[in-house]
DNA sequence: CTATGGCACGGATT
DNA sequence: AATCCGTGCCATAG
């Protein structure tokens, strides 16, 4: 709609326009600060100029020089939640004063997401730089499941160096997230990963021993077997078993293993910078919502008008590149605005749609399709895609989840069935969930059952505990 | 015989 | 057009 307002007044450029919209559209706040910070440096035309903040939020003062929040009497904002536009470039700040600590030179740079960047990025503050190519050798090495099938003595040799600095290298991969990447096969991972765990919390006994004899036995659920070996109880291995399956993951490349407290949930979380922010205004049990949304860049983006007037003497072989210059930073600046409005408009609606989920957490998300909301915003739905895809927000909570899970079309049903199992007193099989499942109101097939349940790490019935997991003998080491 | 996971199909979603 | 998701059917393990 808005795009075809604009086309008249820009008609040469109206396929750029839309595709740089598009790609604008997509783009993480943190992306498009730096696509802008590039714009800033290679066009004259383009400038970046102070804006006016609230003092005591920094946010940034609307057109009558109000601050969206501080300055406003909160009766108004009661009715609807707030949402504007504003610049936290301190996040910036600080993440690239990190990165370039740890990273200092040479080979990794943009790639977040891919596994061998994200454990270089752990370990480079503890690392010898000699070792760097050591390291740098060893993750590119790593399979899918993010384990080293190569040789040890292989990689020794061609550094020329002994083994054992390779295994100082590797031990201190193994300690990073996901805990024991880098390890040759899927029992040492699994005991680098009990080795770290014991340091915080108790571990079965006889976990280590389960590990390295009994492994076969596990994978194939012969508990008496694996009892025997041990000189426990078929139920004290099935304990065993059980903790290993819920703790450890012998995969450690794969990100899902259902394991909520440490390694699965802060890779997510590393991730990305939020490009949303959500937080309570009051502490009343109706609080306000207010949504932030990050701007790439603190100050306002225009035309350089100096510059524009300048056009008239410039000299004639310049006029052509110069006319140029200025229309690519008003069309930067058009499709920025654009993408800003789209976002905050987006978030309105979802502010209101999920408000029970900012609140109450996942088991109130409303599932709802990207479609739907595209008919609402009268957008097409493209757009509501590229806008949500890759981004994040950041929860009251703190939490920051990517923006893609306000559409997840099933996490309120897993949340119940989770609710569900957490109180079962003995373990409910997936024909009886399915059927308390549909008692609440939520008809799913019993096969569907099974995919939520593995979807949450939850094991099947007959190998959950009825009895006491807790009261693992926690005996010395 | 029951509980569960794998494969694959069709419809919805992107 | 490509992908994701819920579901049914079937093989397998216990």
């Amino acid at each position: 709609m808005i795009i075809q307002s604009q086309r008249t007044t820009i008609r040469p450029m109206t396929t750029a326009h839309l595709a740089q919209t598009m790609t604008l559209m997509s783009l993480t706040a943190d992306e498009l600060r730096q696509k802008i910070e590039g714009e800033l440096a290679n066009n004259p035309a383009l400038e970046l100029v102070e804006e006016r903040r609230c003092a005591t939020c920094r946010r940034t003062l609307d057109a009558g020089g109000i601050c969206p929040v501080c300055s406003r009497p909160e009766g108004i904002l009661h009715e609807e939640p707030v949402v504007f536009i504003s610049p936290r470039e301190d996040f910036y700040t600080t993440r690239s004063a990190t990165t370039s600590e740890e990273l200092s030179d040479e080979e990794i740079t943009a790639d977040i997401e891919d596994l061998p960047t994200f454990v270089l990025r752990q370990i480079a503050p503890d690392l010898d730089p000699d070792d760097r190519p050591i390291a740098a050798h060893i993750l590119t090495g790593l399979d899918e499941d993010g384990l080293l099938r190569i040789p040890l003595l292989e990689i020794a040799r061609y550094h020329h160096v002994p083994i054992s600095r390779i295994e100082k290298v590797l031990t201190l991969i193994q300690r990073a997230e996901p805990v024991g990447v880098g390890s040759s096969s899927p029992q040492e991972a699994l005991l680098v990963q009990l080795s770290a765990l014991s340091e915080t919390q108790p571990t079965p006994p006889l976990a280590s021993k389960a590990i390295q004899e009994g492994m076969d036995l596990m994978s194939r659920h012969q508990y008496a077997e694996l009892g025997r070996l041990l000189n426990i109880s078929t139920n004290q291995a099935k304990e065993i078993a059980y903790f290993i399956s819920e703790n450890l993951n012998p995969f450690p490349g794969r990100a899902h293993w259902g394991d909520i407290h440490q390694s699965a949930e802060p890779i997510q979380d590393v991730y990305h910078l939020p490009d949303i922010i959500i937080s309570f205004l009051n502490n009343s049990a109706e609080p306000t919502l207010v949504i932030e949304i990050v701007a790439p860049l603190a100050g306002k983006l225009r035309v350089n008008p100096m510059f524009r007037s300048a056009l008239a003497e410039a000299p004639s072989d310049k006029t052509e590149q110069w006319k140029g210059d200025i229309e690519r930073a008003s069309l930067l600046i058009k499709c920025i605005q654009q993408r800003n409005h789209t976002i905050v408009r987006l978030m309105q609606d979802l502010a209101v749609i999920q408000r029970e989920f900012f609140l109450h957490g996942d088991a109130c998300l409303e599932p709802i399709t990207r479609a739907s909301l595209a008919k609402a915003l009268d957008v097409h739905e493209s757009t509501i895609s590229r806008a949500v895809s890759g981004k994040a927000v950041q929860l009251p909570s703190g939490r920051i989840i990517p923006l893609a899970k306000l559409f997840d079309r099933s996490l309120h049903i897993r949340t119940v069935l989770r609710q569900i199992i957490d109180q079962e007193k003995k373990p409910l099989t997936d024909t009886q969930l399915a059927k308390r499942l549909k008692e609440k109101g939520y008809p799913v097939a019993r096969r569907t059952v099974a995919k939520y349940r593995s979807m949450e790490g939850i094991l099947p019935a007959h190998l959950r505990q009825p009895v006491q997991l807790a009261q693992l003998t926690p005996q010395a080491r």
